[in-house]
DNA sequence: AATAATAGTGACGAAGCGTCACTGACGATT
DNA sequence: AATCGTCAGTGACGCTTCGTCACTATTATT
């Protein structure tokens, strides 16, 4: 006998968007701590049972909500990476279009460092799993990729004890450092006033590419205002969005 | 009529420091995922209202183990902040102290970070949120002397466009991102292969304080030699305690 | 119509959090 | 010595959340 097919998996994955963007809808509502299971299945047109047909748990569905947020953020990234410019400008671009999607998108930012630690991996489903393992090389893929734009064009020279990945590890870690320390609501980090993300991130990647000896170095040139130009041809749209939020990027 | 006093603040003390040393302990055997008051509650010589006496609720607990840890990272941070050298040796030795701590305590490490997130903060008591200010500053008090004594010896000179909050709050960033996205054994950093936290960390620094123009410069002086044998003299115990765990730093 | 196999449901058990009505101990008062 | 008031301490209980599983509904095949 033939199992019956009833099910098609176009359908089964429209589901499962829906159950995702609702509980991310919830998450920008209730916050990320207040998120249930049951409030999800409150809101979505199915019951329990079927939600926990899709994801073995609620860290499965967290983890589903960060990879859902790492295709996000790799869109922007890939919009820096090919960005006509230098390449000192475009990793200047990537880092700030990283910031840009941690201001626009905080639950979302907040759903990638949630989902990075033990509680949610231990209990996902491998294939999830999986899924942010190839989504995470992917973001990695458009850093490497202006790393190595700009040792081909003699921009930039690799220090002697350092290979392509561990400059391209440099600048995550160093904007990502910035960025959750200061960004959001997030109480991280006492006696940080005064302190403005988008400055200090400027200035941190701008120190960091100056002590590579990433050309043009900053003393020979200003990067404040051609940044602004570039991320005003990037991401329009975005700007325009933080804009009616009341937030605009300010680097003096 | 008087009140009478039965309870004397010392021993008060020292059963909320019982409650706190038991809590850790089960963080280190079962990770803060699994922590529960009810654990606690069992692990300890009195009852569930009198924990909850000492802490309001679950995340007052854990602000407070955060609070302990930060204290353990002070002590270290003193260290380096006293040691005899040169300021940038004395701030890549914060920044090592900071690894070692990470590595040697990595559920103190994970306790301040899972602090930082709103779901607790949102649920501390208020003296125990004044007393986390506090400690902040108290570990950027280190940070901000030993790059006032670099601008006081002329060995590093203000960016014009940079404070010395600023200057500070940046190494305290890179740092921070490197051990957060490496340290431990949190899934951090996708396609993280070959990279080592103590080498990253080290380049990151190096990296940085040669972009501010810290001197000696990488290129007078290999930092390498130098920070071992400081690190021997400042931290033989903790050293000690990681080759008991089988970790050497490593940063060729 | 009968059957078989899958899709979907929601009541329920388990576990955790935090409370509150109660117990008991001790000093003060009579 | 008896009574009272106050406070430390207790743990059973109510509430919420998670995830399961016995059951119902649906659809294809015979």
């Amino acid at each position: 006998m033939t199992p019956p097919r009833l099910l098609d998996e176009n359908a089964l994955q429209e589901r499962e968007q829906t159950i995702i963007t609702v509980a991310i809808t919830l998450i920008q509502r209730l916050g990320i701590e207040n998120l249930t299971m049951d409030k999800v299945v409150a809101q979505v047109p199915f019951s329990k049972g079927t939600v926990y047909k899709h994801f073995i748990g609620k860290e499965d569905l967290l983890l589903a909500i960060s990879n859902h947020a790492i295709k996000v953020l790799s869109d922007l990234f890939s919009r820096a990476y090919l960005f006509k410019g230098c390449s000192r400008e475009r990793m200047l671009l990537l880092n700030f279009s990283y910031l840009i999607y941690a201001i626009l998108y905080p639950e979302l930012f907040q759903s990638v460092i949630c989902a990075k630690s033990q509680s949610v991996i231990g209990k996902a489903s491998e294939q999830r799993l999986n899924e942010n393992d190839e989504l995470g090389v992917e973001l990695l893929t458009a850093i490497h990729g202006i790393v190595n734009d700009g040792l081909a064009d003699d921009s930039l020279t690799l220090p002697e004890y350092m290979n392509v990945q561990q400059l391209s590890f440099a600048n995550w870690s160093i904007a990502y450092g910035a960025i959750a320390l200061l960004s959001g609501e997030v109480e991280s980090c006492s006696g940080r006033t005064d302190l403005i993300v988008e400055r200090e991130l400027f200035n941190h990647s701008n120190l960091l590419f100056d002590g590579m000896g990433w050309k043009p170095l900053t003393k020979d040139k200003k990067h404040c205002t051609e940044l602004t130009i570039a991320l005003q041809s990037l991401f329009p749209q975005e700007l325009a969005l933080m804009k009616e939020k009341g937030r605009q990027l300010n680097f003096s």
